[in-house]
DNA sequence: TTAGTATATAACGATATAGTTGTATAGTCA
DNA sequence: TGACTATACAACTATATCGTTATATACTAA
């Protein structure tokens, strides 16, 4: 084991990967995608966010490697490209869960 | 299984705890962190960061309970809260990892 | 008490990025 | 061809946050 140091670049790295999930609305789109492949203006429509910003932000997380694309004539359907993103959620809401207990766990000693 | 639609304030949440990883200097004390406690000033030395920098950083990571903290006289001794860290930025690194091998396999296939 | 040290915090400037608006690209269909 | 549609992208504004400087807090020791 005994993992050296990390270079800045490596860190940089996984910050930017980091920073990708950090956006209620990229979240939300990962979501949705949960239930399968969708189409830029199918997101659209099931987020509220506008058409712009959905394929902003798809761009940054397919340039990450959290989604992918595949056109078919005008549409391009956006999958997740793997359940990365699932494992990585469950372990912070796995986070949210224990702050709460533990939270809660004071208010009733008192 | 079948999660439904999460609230925004669960995005939120997750979106914050993702945030506090997103900072590669933020990245860099909790690696320091690895190798057990150290305080303050010895993050600073160790970093190269300033210690109004080290200490900013280190609240954020302690109010999302990333770090826990223990006070001893003047020092204030921080340690890894727990391995959820590890294990994300494992899940980030192994992500690199493929994506440089596809790179790769890409640049050979030509 | 006063001096000194470790840490926390406040205020600020600089930079980054989210979201918007407008437009460009590219495919479909008449 | 031209009209239409889906998506991508450029330019901009507003906001958030990083890092710095200066200061406050809290503990120790003389």
């Amino acid at each position: 084991m005994a993992r050296k140091e990390l270079s800045p670049e490596l860190l940089a790295g996984i910050a930017d990967r980091f920073k990708a999930l950090a956006e209620p609305a990229r979240l939300q789109l990962l979501q949705r995608l949960r239930a399968g492949d969708a189409t830029v203006s199918a997101l659209v429509e099931r987020t509220g966010l506008t058409q712009a910003n959905v394929s902003k932000h798809l761009q940054l997380l397919l340039s990450l490697g959290f989604v992918a694309r595949r056109k078919e004539g005008l549409y391009a359907f956006y999958r997740l490209a793997d359940d990365d993103v699932f494992r990585l959620c469950d372990l912070m809401c796995g986070r949210m869960d224990r702050e709460l207990k533990a939270r809660q766990r004071i208010l009733a000693s008192r």
